[in-house]
DNA sequence: CGACCATTTGATATGGATCAAGCGATGTGG
DNA sequence: CCACATCGCTTGATCCATATCAAATGGTCG
């Protein structure tokens, strides 16, 4: 069974739905950008979007593609805070710079809202502002919920990062991931390699099964479910 | 320098300033309770004040004492999300579940406002409604943050920790810590053990000084800004 | 004063990092 | 359309930061 979600321009996005066992919390929150003025840029791979510290001037609606926001550190060292999919709100703060940098990690068309005046709407339109601020809600649980992933070790950090991606962009049993291996390892505070042996691990106890690189077949859902619960 | 914070119900908090180099974020959103009609709880060391899924019926402000919000899983593994200290908001939430569950880490006073009372006002009052919006923001950049710190050794992680909780709560060089060792090692990914050696550490060059266990002294704050950028 | 609990310190073990090939997919130029 | 170069990923060997295990110490409170 598939469910059409709302996608603000042309481009339809389907999700697979309860063959999985979705926790009941409530993470479709998301900006009806039809009565939005806004403009459509397009990004290829690897483009900065905004850097850490500039002026939030707008706020974005991913069409198509993924983006992720980071920081890297004096020596190298780089944290990704969270990655966006086709649906995905990002760039919203409510101070006047932001917090972490944004990057495309696949090509990318980015709907751009005017951040002044959407504050502006909001402030004279309750349902406006009641959106920014479950927005906001729902990328603060987000945001938890990768700290808590910490406390486990490298297997079910990446089985998490599996079933999280599978919920919320697969087409069936398959997940297309659109970010490399180096993304997911600076995501889940691992190296590359650990990465992949977490995943060729994954794919030894029939979990997954590994078909292109950035295509995984699901194959035991409830054990990866299981794994990093 | 002190600035006089505001504080809901007599108890007022001070907060030592620049002599510390605060970088140019706001951090001080918080709610306005002075006209809010809330009840005020007392609670011992290690109460659960809500656990994870319960229903979100209050939000709360901490008048005196600390509360960390956290997860335990199946294997005991405990992973501290934030900590919240006299005039901070928690509790807040979109959804009807609470995310984490919440617990006092020292002897505590909370004011307790009625969640759905607040909503309702929220809806009619954009100044309320902006609070909220902020308050969540707010909190959600300080999460961020926290993932961020997960990308640095240990030594550098306990660092980053003292210089939040001296920006948060600490009346002139020192930083009363309001936890156990046991809370700082689950709330940044480490061991009480490699707390205790970070402290050490930081103590043989002279960046702290351990005075009474949960006393600190700020020997070189610089070092310490440096150590946790 | 004595008992207990929190913390520190010391010794050893280990999960994941680092270093180093090898391999397979994707793209490019001939 | 194929040979080859490149890049992203996997696999293997070794190392190290932090965990774990085990005392020892010190603070706190009855």
């Amino acid at each position: 069974m598939l469910i059409q979600t709302e996608c603000p321009t042309g481009s339809i996005r389907y999700r697979a739905t309860p063959h999985r066992n979705v926790p009941p919390i409530c993470d479709s929150a998301s900006l009806d950008t039809t009565n939005l003025k806004g403009f459509m840029t397009s990004y290829s791979e690897d483009r900065e979007i905004y850097g850490a510290m500039e002026e939030t001037k707008y706020l974005y609606k991913v069409v198509s593609g993924a983006v992720r926001t980071c920081r890297t550190f004096k020596d190298g060292r780089r944290q990704i805070g969270a990655f966006y999919v086709p649906g995905d709100v990002f760039g919203i703060e409510t101070g006047d710079r932001h917090t972490l940098s944004a990057e495309t990690t696949a090509p990318s068309k980015l709907l751009l809202i005017n951040r002044s005046t959407l504050v502006a709407l909001a402030a004279r339109d309750n349902a406006i502002a009641s959106q920014l601020w479950m927005v906001t809600a729902l990328e603060l649980r987000k945001v938890q919920n990768h700290v808590l992933s910490f406390a486990k070790p490298a297997r079910e950090r990446v089985a998490g990062f599996i079933v999280e991606m599978a919920r919320r962009l697969s087409v069936s049993d398959e997940v297309q991931l659109p970010m490399k291996r180096q993304d997911i390892a600076d995501y889940l505070g691992l190296t590359i390699e650990t990465v992949s042996r977490s995943l060729t691990s994954l794919e030894n106890i029939a979990a997954v099964k590994i078909q292109k690189r950035r295509q995984i077949v699901l194959r035991d859902y409830p054990a990866l479910v299981r794994l990093s619960a």
